[in-house]
DNA sequence: AACACTGGTTCAAATAATGAACCGACTAGG
DNA sequence: CCTAGTCGGTTCATTATTTGAACCAGTGTT
């Protein structure tokens, strides 16, 4: 791996669960030597996209990333624009809803607003959700060019639960629904007893950029909660590309 | 520079103003070639930290840094809590006010309102203040331990108009009323025009974390002016500080 | 047609990254 | 009090990665 790429990974050991990290344990979990792990992290914190609490001596994520963040935010203010709409999406639905943006062949989820039930679904921000398996992807794959679709349909699909879709011929008949219907469904494909809707979110040329999902215990739905769900997904998703085309 | 430093200094080279860069723009400005910048970019891209844009090729900022930011600010939420305090501050005196984090012996500004009148001052996120020559600088060091701004002004001390204070003893001066006051004032210390009042924002433990500042024209502010965005920047200040703290 | 750009690629040469061994400080257990 | 096992941090000969001049191919301009 380049240089670059083990420092990064670096960065990716943070997690909203573990925010600060000490040295040994970086190295260790990055695979990397404490010289080398030190050393890159110096380079980051001279750059601020790494700090060092100065008590603990442990690292933390630096006050460069929210700079950067916030340059790209104001170029493309996906999360800023949908965060408003996802947070109405889930109370009107009483259940968690996630926000994903389309990047390097996967959804990255952006923002979360978790159901306030005691009984919920819980997503994390960062978290990486495969296409095939998520009713999120499916909804994506359901409105991404055909081209596309075809390529991502190529290469091997990973089961993830037992009820994970791999065969292209199912996937082909769960895009042509979603596509047809407007949002997608899902049940327990990623993670079992999940069940969700997805709904794609798209830029001003048209294409996906991203998606919304509605994740419920599968126990609490049934197949009119879920329609009510597909078209409040439906509407909140419009109401994001609109937002994002400058069209509201 | 190690090689870190210049995958960094890559993804610094993007700015509000300029969010798109091209390859040989990129390399060009950061005194690389083009082949070691495209490597370097290509890197930070398969962590999605760039993304390059697939019509034009140009490059920019990834939804990767967007999610790394979340991560820190959701456990150091100092511009989700003092966004707000800043956008009321900047209301009630008409003029830009500005957050700042402490970082590497420096300011870097997280965030900015704008003053909604036509001549006003106008500060990027992004940029680095120094200590000494902004009333941010002087606002945070009055806040300080004796013996770190008894290291600051060890260094020799840059002189950024024909204002900025570079005499140790000067700076101790206006350190010290600013310690007596609660805020500091400067007046074009750091640009020609630009009259600003700061105050410090502290942390957890009494440390100072931040600061805030008003910045309007030097025409525009008197003594009375003065006192009071200085009592309304202390106000803001000790709001932000006390819900950082989880006082509020 | 010639020119001046662009993004992207190649490979021998030069440079920067690497990691085992080391330090001093701290903590827990005997 | 001692030992063992941590921790963060440092050193420097060895090694592997990075580097960049020269090279495509494509796109406008003159």
């Amino acid at each position: 791996m380049s240089t670059v790429g083990k420092a990064v990974s670096l960065l990716e050991l943070f997690t909203l669960h573990e925010p600060e990290i000490g040295l040994s344990d970086l190295a260790r979990r990055a695979g990397l030597d404490k010289a080398t792990a030190r050393r890159l992290l110096m380079a980051l914190a001279a750059h601020r996209l790494i700090e060092q609490e100065p008590r603990s001596r442990r690292y933390r994520l630096g006050a460069g990333l929210s700079r950067l963040a916030r340059i790209r935010d104001a170029h493309f203010p996906f999360v800023r624009l949908a965060a408003p709409v996802i947070r109405e999406l889930s109370l009107e639905t009483g259940e968690t809803v996630h926000l994903s943006e389309f990047s390097a062949g996967a959804l990255l989820t952006l923002h979360v607003e978790l159901s306030t039930k005691a009984n919920r679904v819980n997503v994390d921000v960062g978290q990486v959700l495969p296409l095939h398996g998520t009713a999120s992807g499916i909804a994506f794959l359901a409105a991404s060019r055909l081209e596309a679709v075809g390529a991502y349909l190529e290469k091997p699909l990973q089961a993830f639960t037992s009820f994970t879709m791999t065969q292209p011929d199912d996937l082909v008949k769960a895009i042509a629904l979603a596509a047809s219907r407007g949002y997608s469904r899902s049940a327990q494909g990623y993670e079992e007893g999940v069940h969700s809707i997805g709904a794609a979110i798209l830029g001003a040329d048209g294409q996906p950029i991203g998606t919304l999902a509605v994740a419920s215990p599968v126990s609490r739905v049934d197949d009119a909660t879920a329609a009510g769900q597909g078209e409040a997904a439906v509407r909140a998703a419009r109401l994001i590309s609109a937002r994002l085309t400058g069209e509201a």
